[in-house]
DNA sequence: ATGACTAAGTGTTATATTTACACTTTTTAA
DNA sequence: TTAAAAAGTGTAAATATAACACTTAGTCAT
């Protein structure tokens, strides 16, 4: 076996992320075009080619930095996608990863030339490689988990409604919830607590506004629920 | 940057195995003995280095073939490993699966030279490589899962007891249950149906033996509940 | 200022699910 | 025949979920 261990050096691997908002009561992911050869202009996830002495998290980070230029996001790692012919150029394994982000604060700045765009996940085009696939696994990934694990702390902005929450919750299970149960739901969690402001908006009455309570937050993430 | 293209195609990578099953009450996991360098006669999970025309399936075929001699088998995928010193001969991605299965009807044959152990989940010793981690990583994962979707199907005999399924939960979850609640919990889902024998105990009752409905049992493993 | 419109916010009851709890039945072995 | 072992069984209380509609607070147009 040692003699033919060259052999088994050949493939290379890649790093795709899905990022996604929650904005306009949808589900958005980052797609962008993808600048070079192969497929060359057709829109795709963030991701890169990893040399082999990086690590995954060094080509996650070059690739949050590239794109949204915020390193700082938490990332989990979905599947590995190796079928055989996925990369024109030889044989890739991918490593996907995801994450949820707030697009007002933790984005800096997207480069121009990305031409980027934040896609309704129920309208998403064809992409490059395998990327439906990945991107299509990382939602139903997001929609078992929000089942067993509270939700919202990465995609909202810091105080918010409890409609907004509730808009969330419906937008990524796919169905509507009662007002009066989802609240009771969330106050009886004691994931969020009032803060001591309200939302003034164009019609109708304020809006209490609430932000996360990270201590019962974080157990439930951890424990799930 | 395709000039340097030839930098990226220097990985491997393996996969690798975590079996489980269900004896004596406990959770366990195949544990082999490594024939050869690096880490020699060290214990670790079965897995192999992956040819870069080789898919994961014809990787995972390979090692259940190796091994317990059967390829029908159902696994998941798990989780990719790629620490970068890893593994001592370069940069290695392992793509670790898991699967469940039952002893007696599962396995054909255990070569000898494999040496192999089916070790207690709560007892795991020092493993090779980063296999520690992976198998930690499986049973973490188990354990949340059984939570939303059945288990028993893959681990138990075709025909086995109320008891049976019962321990397997128990034993998967770390926790005791109460025999009626229990009983009424799976009842009520419908995923198992009594059958038409009854099992001669050393002591005591006979036990009624059921099997599983495999209609309702997928949907639930499916859809979750 | 007032009336029409918009959106936020709030309680109660019925149903379903979960939990807590202990004895009876069947069988074997002494 | 009887003591010990293991399987099997029901009920009531507590908790969680689901179904359901009106009130409050604000804006805008007149």
């Amino acid at each position: 076996m040692i003699e033919q261990i060259d052999e088994y050096f050949k493939t290379a691997f890649s790093v795709t992320i899905s990022l996604f908002i929650f904005e306009e009561g949808k589900q958005k992911v980052l797609i962008i075009n993808n600048p070079e050869e192969p497929f060359k202009n057709a829109q795709k996830l963030p991701g890169k080619l990893v040399k082999p002495d990086e690590s995954f998290e060094k080509a996650c980070k070059d690739i949050l930095q590239e794109t949204i230029q915020n390193q700082n996001l938490y990332l989990e790692q979905l599947n590995a996608f190796g079928k055989l012919y996925r990369h024109p150029l030889g044989r890739v394994i991918d490593i996907a990863f995801c994450g949820l982000l707030n697009k007002q604060t933790d984005i800096n700045n997207i480069p121009d030339n990305l031409k980027h765009q934040w896609i309704d996940i129920n309208n998403i085009p064809q992409l490059a490689y395998d990327h439906n696939e990945i991107v299509d696994m990382a939602q139903k990934r997001l929609k078992r988990r929000i089942k067993y694990r509270p939700i919202g702390i990465n995609l909202l902005p810091k105080k918010f409604t409890m409609d907004e929450l509730q808009s969330l919750y419906s937008s990524f299970l796919g169905k509507e919830f009662d007002k009066r149960n989802f609240r009771r739901k969330i106050f009886d969690l004691e994931i969020v607590k009032e803060v001591n402001k309200v939302q003034l908006n164009k019609r109708g009455r304020k809006s209490i506004l609430y932000e996360f309570d990270t201590k019962k937050y974080n157990i439930y993430n951890k424990a799930g629920f």
